[in-house]
DNA sequence: GTTGCATTTATGTATATGCTTATTAATGTA
DNA sequence: TACATTAATAAGCATATACATAAATGCAAC
């Protein structure tokens, strides 16, 4: 008998090959399911399973097609530095350089949503690996969601790690650029003369309540972000 | 009647909100299909997409449990440059540089997967938003897996156009860095001095044959990479 | 023609049920 | 007592069936 991740396998063997094209209407899961020898539910889990990857197109009575794609998705996963650092067998080190409660400026008040004069807690961290300065994280988390902050003193546990347990699973939002590093960058990351950074910069945020919005500044040469997401899906 | 995606909800909802932390075992789909009145597969739908965003983890007889995220999720669409400038309005023009069929070097032949003497094909290419370079595309293409590649002139369309629409479900492998820019680039692009260039690159093969290696480069100044995807997974 | 309703049909959702497997507990043996 | 082996069973996994819903199509009335 064959099961659902077989038919997704062979469907998906279908499209990859080009034997089915972009735009090309597949059979309907009835006719699949005949060729197969199995029901149509089977054949409908393997066609969504599909659907969800994107390789495919699904509409009541119009049919399934095999998508056009218009872009390269690629799926990242962006550790915690510590983690990052010690996979590499290298030692870490975390550094808190500043930390205070202060009105943050206009732009990060309004992501994190907080009132005209409210405070926030204002974080300035370094990592090193093996010695040499691989991140800094210049954070602002709203103390008005997360009181438990202002009592912390994150002289021994770096503001991602504490987060990440305290928070565990908020709204994220990313952006991804390539900065020249200012003179306070420049001197902290030890970069050499006219050596780029590597910014990524996240907001959190929980049912419209902001959590926490941060910078993180790698030294271009040594930081890299890579995927092995493929388009052809990586299914579990 | 619950549906399974109202039972995702609320089950979403009791994680996201700590009312289930992390280790946290949930109940069985047993005790939840009682619970919200309705059978077991209808659970199971609800628990198994939470496990696919990876909100819980399912282990068979040790049941499912609230996963204790260890990273930061990001999926990130990668549009042809093409579509990313006019969909910001701007005029589009694209320029080819150099078109040539050579040897490529040693590392690159190895990504595509080449035999010693191989030739392949290199493209260089500009692509203009407003008048103004935002991207240069330096790559090579296997013309052993492509061989139409080598009657196509590339000079009205980009070679990523090209073989997204040839090739349209490849797997990919992806590397993003910031980077000092070299001379050429400089110059071509249009950068300041010092301004770093955010670079892409990518990989992409067929059922284990390569098919191209490129180099994507963008002036840091004017090229930012974002991503919504919250944790909190963004369900159909 | 064009509009509108009825029909058809393809996908979407829910439920019932048997299967598979991992863990725990029981048992036996050294 | 310690460990290995086996059995019981709870839990998730898979498929089959039934019903629901949306949308394209065709036909009829205008």
């Amino acid at each position: 008998m064959r099961s659902y991740k077989e038919i997704r396998g062979i469907l998906q063997e279908r499209i990859t090959s080009q034997q089915w094209q972009p735009g090309d209407l597949l059979p309907s899961e009835q006719a699949l399911s005949e060729e197969f020898g199995c029901t149509r539910s089977t054949v409908n889990r393997a066609m969504r399973e599909l659907a969800d990857a994107g390789l495919v197109e699904r509409r009541r009575k119009a049919g399934t097609r095999v998508v056009q794609p218009k872009s390269h998705p690629a799926t990242i996963s962006i550790p915690v530095i510590r983690q990052e650092i010690e996979n590499k067998d290298q030692s870490y080190k975390y550094l808190l350089l500043e930390r205070l409660e202060a009105l943050p400026p206009e732009d990060v008040r309004a992501q994190l949503g907080l009132e005209q004069n409210e405070k926030a807690l204002f974080l300035k961290s370094l990592h090193y690996g093996d010695g040499i300065p691989q991140q800094l994280d210049v954070r602002w988390i709203n103390i008005s969601a997360l009181p438990e902050a202002s009592q912390e003193s994150f002289a021994d546990i770096g503001p991602n790690d504490w987060l990440l347990q305290r928070v565990p699973h908020p709204n994220i939002e990313h952006v991804f650029r390539a900065d020249k590093a200012t003179a306070e960058e420049q001197r902290l990351l030890q970069l050499q003369e006219c050596e780029p950074v590597f910014t990524i910069e996240r907001r959190t945020w929980i049912s419209g309540q902001g959590i926490t919005y941060v910078r993180l500044v790698h030294p271009g040469s040594r930081y890299r972000m890579a995927t092995r997401s493929s388009a052809t899906p990586t299914f579990n």
